[in-house]
DNA sequence: CGTAGACTTGACGGCACTCAAACAAGGTGG
DNA sequence: CCACCTTGTTTGAGTGCCGTCAAGTCTACG
């Protein structure tokens, strides 16, 4: 198979790219693979030789606190994401991939990553700055999580999702897919399950989302942005020469 | 001026070089710059043409909170690491790099940088790593954020910095230099300056670290790797051919 | 010796956590 | 078709970590 034209589509979001890099993009040949919520999509610490990629659904990548404490969730990726990309580099994750709902990916041998960095430099680079932006989605998430409230700070997390799934033709008129239960969203902002389920109903009092199952729907996406202080600057959506 | 051999050895700890790519790494052409405490080493939003790399000294990534509450800070960096390599892809920061304490730098061009890339494959992908390692040390703080109290979470900090700086050689005998304000360390850990310094005393009272100034000792290595529950695991420490 | 900046300590209040239980929705078997 | 169970959501009451306010101490430096 051929790979996702939601990542042909999210690298083009950021610059442009030569038919030549273009066409060596779209002849990288993957494996698809589907899974079940909760099923774990790549395990920590084991020898990586391939990387996944987002097709459709969401996951999450997921740290076992020591102690037996649960679970921390550090990122959440949608269709497009290269979601474990940074495992060609280091060798093996500090964290499961788990899926969120159900999913699709498709998985790429390192070996024609390794072969891509050789012969293509500037794919090379646009790989490079996937996982880049990966970081600065952590950054911002730590920049979220100590200087907002609980509301606000799940208002963030919406705003971002949403602009992300928009980034890349995943979601438009102000809905969306969010297959994650409270008590899952309560291991991605760090709260119990409780206080989650109370910023949501702030959520719906205040009318800036219908939120029903996993169905969202943004009812006033200005007064969102505003409460969660959410600007899209970290997200690196123009277009630059790399 | 030549580059950082604090840098060189962060990458033997990883992998191995061959000596074309070491050769290649010390030829890379440097500039030499040195900061006063507080200083903006590099600012957000500016177009960047080079990127800057740790001597001496530690610096921050600082984030501006809009609504002006005062910065969050998402990273501390320490000799030898190569602070803004990222903005190499990203052509731009969405934070400021500031100085700790006094602190000397050298900037490498993006252009060389890019040349290594189109040359070096193993080198540009050893290059990658780093700021792979940069956001694993990024989702491990989201992870201690939300899982540690205080003291734990500042314990983790220390075991970390600690840990870092004797990986590069800057640091051994359970000493070492932390030249960051309990004021800055609230903005690190995200607590108020008044509760770190509950954090610190409890540390103290706990006979786990000696701390005057900026000066701090640890005192019980195994202990405070416990109440961290600190494991170096994320930092990526074993050699790999990458 | 006086000032400035950082560190330290105490008192009090609020956001978020824990414990506990009720409610809703979906699936299963009688 | 309806008990019944399971899973997820919702709500309330009491607790505790951490924030805020305020003041006092220490050190460096002029």
């Amino acid at each position: 198979m051929a790979i996702s034209e939601f990542f042909v589509r999210y690298l083009l979001r950021r610059d442009s790219l030569s038919p030549a890099d273009l066409g060596r993009l779209r002849q990288i040949s993957t494996t698809q693979a589907h899974f079940l919520p909760g099923d774990i999509i790549v395990p920590h610490s084991e020898r990586l030789t391939r990387s996944c990629m987002m097709l459709r659904g969401m996951c999450a990548r997921a740290h076992h606190v020591p102690g037996g404490e649960g679970r921390v969730i550090t990122a959440l990726h949608i269709a497009g994401d290269f979601v474990d990309l940074h495992g060609f580099v280091m060798q093996r994750l500090e964290h499961d991939v788990v899926s969120m709902g159900a999913s699709s990916v498709e998985f790429i041998e390192h070996d024609e990553l390794r072969e891509i960095t050789e012969n293509y430099p500037h794919l090379a680079r646009l790989l490079w700055l996937s996982t880049a932006i990966d970081a600065a989605m952590h950054r911002q998430w730590l920049v979220v999580a100590s200087s907002r409230r609980a509301s606000a700070h799940l208002a963030h997390l919406i705003c971002e999702l949403y602009t992300r799934l928009c980034s890349v033709g995943a979601a438009e008129q102000f809905t969306f897919v969010l297959p994650v239960l409270q008590r899952q969203l309560a291991e991605i902002l760090g709260y119990s399950p409780i206080h989650v389920n109370r910023a949501v109903r702030d959520l719906r009092d205040r009318r800036l989302v219908r939120w029903s199952g996993a169905k969202i729907e943004i009812l006033d996406w200005e007064e969102l942005q505003r409460l969660a202080r959410f600007s899209a600057e970290y997200l690196d959506l123009d277009r630059f020469s790399r």
